[in-house]
DNA sequence: ACGCGTCGATGAAACGATTCAATAACCCGA
DNA sequence: TCGGGTTATTGAATCGTTTCATCGACGCGT
């Protein structure tokens, strides 16, 4: 029968009082049971349930001053990308029995900014950060203060911040170079702004694999910003359908905007790929499945998930690490003639 | 220039320190500024940016023994509807400037506790749970220490637990209607387990339909149990696609299902609808541009969270609220003749 | 010149846990 | 019976904040 009045939680003295012993044997019970006689822990157990009592964590962290979570934040929870990611992360956790919070910052870096200091202040054990901007100075800064911090999804651009990522230079060019095999000398780029480093390596991708072929990315290719998601997807086309001189393909930054862009071509009556040839890029769970099947660009989003638990745990023993994955291509009705 | 010994994080006494006053004075600079004068305020502030001062979290919620940080659990970040929820609970959130914490308990309870018990510890101001099992006792507990819950996606079997849900049982309905409608008497259920609220209930629904109809559920509908995803679609289609008695139809539990669903029945070379038809739940933003567009049963996701969010917010003040929305049909190609 | 009110700053208590040196109780062998 | 060694328990210090009663200084009106 819980107590009638009691508000304020049980702590951890209350327990002692009730069992009759100190508190830091309450404190044994909970760390070092083995520390403790039988009739006693007991005694204290009993007391534990009947006031249903759970420990401060806070408290305990002030004192011990280390704690078993880890902070992510990523750009968008609601892109399948990220959440594989999240997984990914989760299960190396997992093995640790550590907890992961994780945020979305919405490619803002004001909120990416209250996430950081937010996680900061309680103390996690490290960062997974999918930077929202190019400049990660505010991220070097707090990695300096002791806070560990692994870049997660895009290559350090400095020595000392772990990461891990694909590369996405070499995506890029995979995506265009199919296109430009196929015959498409008119690329619609439909990206994300280049503070964000994926979308600035994948152009630079992009204007290789143009080069190489011996053609001016000028020409060649028109670059479009949008925002990375489906609604981008379909604005971004929108402004394409209607040209006579319409690009005869689109690559779009993510497997978001490409179901956008896929949507907006339907609708506008516009054949895949004959009209207009489509090529995504993170080839999430869908992209086989739509109505044109989208060619997109591969990630081992999971396994750098777990590389990048697995540098956030091995501590700071080591010197800083930069894991980089290569990216496949996954060729499919949407751009194979 | 940072220091560069100190391997400790610097603490308020340290600023106290630096800036030659006491830590009270310190205090006051961060919380009420007002109280302090122009002078001692500006050698409090540069001692902090010296020292990169941060303050401990865990320190002042001891202290104050309150935090404006909620959390959810949800049984799979990586499908978009609960993706979308969470969208809708940051959105409201924000506005008071809280901050959440999401974590995916995979269906598993044990996750689910172990989630709850992290939350509790560190004293969130509350806690919004898509309960992965039937039973609630463990939240009614926990409710009753003080610990505000909020129940997502399912009403509240106990009148103290505030809930925000969908009706699953009319949602159910109104797909196995449409079925019905289309001249299927032979309907294949891919479900998930009855312990999950969401799915018994949509499991009435159906049975209530195919009643309402005049037909027997036993020989109108068939269920199987899949695990909630994209390989739960496939292994619970590919044990029906080669049965001379094959069902005409299948309404699958969710989208993720239903994307297996499509993806084995199209590598069988069954077509959709004529072969069989399909219906999905949630609507989720893919539903629509798949090969066969497919018909769902659509929830108001974002106002979902909104309202959870909303009613966490609101306190306990109020008696605890059960707010339930209706879904709707959206029919598809993936099911009309 | 005196008292009073205001304002700014101080210092200590409190929050709830962990840790560790000190103590108490006990057993056993000589 | 006594001393020494083990084992179980205690109590106080500590972590980094916030809060609040108290104090000192200063200005102003009489």
């Amino acid at each position: 029968m819980p107590s009638t009045t009691a508000r304020r939680r049980a702590s951890i003295s209350d327990v002692a009082r009730l069992a009759g012993v100190s508190v830091g044997t309450v404190s044994n019970v909970l760390n070092r049971p083995d520390r403790v006689s039988d009739a006693t822990r007991e005694r204290v157990e009993s007391a534990i349930a009947q006031l249903s009592f759970v420990p401060n964590g806070s408290a305990r962290h002030l004192r011990v001053g280390t704690i078993t979570t880890v902070g992510a934040i990523v750009l968008d929870i609601a892109n399948p990308f990220f959440t594989d990611l999240a997984r990914g992360i989760e299960a190396r956790l997992d093995e640790d029995d550590y907890t992961l919070m994780i945020a979305s910052s919405d490619e803002d870096p004001e909120r990416e900014a209250r996430y950081l200091r937010l996680y900061e202040q309680h103390g996690v054990q490290g960062i997974m950060v999918v930077p929202a901007t190019d400049d990660v100075d505010h991220l070097v800064t707090l990695a300096e203060r002791g806070v560990r911090i692994v870049l997660l999804d895009r290559p350090s651009p400095v020595e000392s911040l772990s990461s891990v990522a694909v590369d996405d230079v070499h995506g890029g060019a995979l995506a265009v170079r199919h296109l430009l095999g196929q015959g498409h000398e008119r690329i619609a780029f439909l990206n994300g702004p280049h503070t964000i480093r994926q979308c600035a390596d994948r152009w630079a991708g992009a204007v290789q694999a143009v080069e190489a072929a011996g053609l001016d990315p000028a020409v060649t290719l028109e670059e479009t910003t949008v925002s990375l998601n489906a609604d981008g997807g379909d604005a971004g086309t929108r402004s394409l359908v209607d040209r006579t001189d319409r690009p005869t393909s689109v690559f779009c930054v993510n497997d978001l905007v490409a179901l956008g862009s896929l949507r907006t071509l339907r609708r506008a009556g516009l054949s895949v790929p004959d009209d207009v040839a489509v090529v995504g890029y993170d080839d999430v769970t869908f992209a086989a499945e739509l109505a044109t099947p989208l060619t997109s660009v591969r990630q081992p989003t999971h396994e750098l998930g777990v590389r990048a638990a697995d540098l956030l745990l091995r501590g700071d023993d080591g010197e800083p690490e930069h894991v980089v994955f290569q990216p496949t291509l996954v060729v499919r009705e949407s751009s194979a003639r």
